[in-house]
DNA sequence: AAACGATTCAAATATATGTTTAAATCTTTT
DNA sequence: AAAAGATTTAAACATATATTTGAATCGTTT
């Protein structure tokens, strides 16, 4: 018999994808390399074979699950270059919102994790993968605020219209480990948030 | 002598004091008795002779941590309730901030930690202490916006003020983390960004 | 089919760390 | 000062978990 059991060379490919879940669930540290290679029906030795160490297999869960997110929601939101400055705005939250409130975002999950208790990959994160995004909204916000807008303020818009995004990312996580509570039932419907969001912030950007 | 009042051994307190900073840098889990007693010159039994686990003298230090908190900045931003509600509504914001910001402020740190990966005490510091500034808030927003407001959106606004102000809270403890990144110094002036997220969010508010 | 490298497995190892214990020491009361 | 109680100490204990090991198994090539 040729398949007695699940085919052996996708083991790392298991492992990444249930570490990645479990990861955004615990943080680094919380998370076992136990309950992972459970949870991926192997032997725990399979991540020293496959990945080195534990740290590792964080590495490329992280690097997977982002891709997998852009993949879905491009950061643009859908609106071209040509667009005039206030819409494209508009698309980049209404990107990151969608992105932040997916369910299966474990992306997000990492990255809020991480910002309350860093490991050492984070500012390699930070740099890479964050900073992009980062500079292209400050650069459109400096589009609709015209060219005689000062950086401070610039910068200052963009940390409201970011801290209203990850707001979102506070309370849909506090949510997801306490269900009874229901705390925040307003922020349910993202898509109603993000159109907040944008009306809130135009409102002193495009003026 | 029919009351031999228990007086607060020394040892009691430095624990304490050294656990609310320690559990503020590193959270529950990654912080160690070890190294709280080590800072407190103490012997390691005496969390267990003092406190009975590592859970209590957490759920101690952020006690206190707390206390210290609202004993230097109160809640209200010092104006008083005779102020129209946009004056209330920014002693509101100023104070959160100032409480953010102040580099001694171990309850946000744990907070911040706690949100991201929750312990079983998290539902009861957000009910008992987090609720009640989150009432107050919400209704002098209600005030701002008048009679005819709906609930969703006074819940939106307040998401929005909310987010900036922890957006802060982040991006402190980024920097505290990796002080050589320097990626945020726009947000270095605490009191600059409290009156930029004021006149930020009047502008959608205060109509 | 045999050989060989790749992969999986159960078990052992190493380490970190929360907790407990019992003796020693200090403080208060009588 | 003696006794009793409170506190501190060093050491042992228990547990959790990352990592390593060497043998067993699988898949591919010859």
């Amino acid at each position: 018999m040729p398949h007695p059991k699940p085919k052996p060379s996708k083991t790392r490919m298991r492992l990444i994808i249930v570490a990645s879940r479990i990861f955004a669930e615990k943080g680094f540290q919380e998370a076992t390399i136990a309950e992972i290679c459970k949870q991926a029906q192997t032997n725990i030795a399979s991540v020293n074979y496959h990945f080195r160490d534990k740290e590792s297999l964080y590495l490329e869960a992280w690097r997977y699950a982002f891709r997998q997110d852009l993949e879905i929601n491009p950061p643009d939101g859908g609106i071209g270059a040509d667009a005039p400055p206030e819409q494209r705005l508009a698309g980049r939250i209404r990107s990151l919102i969608a992105r932040i409130a997916a369910s299966d975002s474990y992306f997000f999950a990492i990255i809020n994790k991480e910002m309350a208790q860093p490991t050492s990959l984070l500012p390699e994160i930070l740099e890479k993968e964050i900073n992009p995004q980062r500079q292209a909204m400050i650069a459109l916000i400096k589009e609709c605020l015209g060219p005689e807008a000062d950086a401070r303020n610039i910068h200052y818009c963009h940390a409201s219209i970011i801290g209203q995004c990850f707001h979102l990312l506070r309370v849909k996580h506090i949510q997801n480990n306490y269900p009874a509570m229901r705390a925040y039932p307003e922020l349910d419907d993202s898509t109603a948030y993000a159109e907040h969001v944008i009306y809130f912030s135009l409102g002193r950007i495009d003026i």
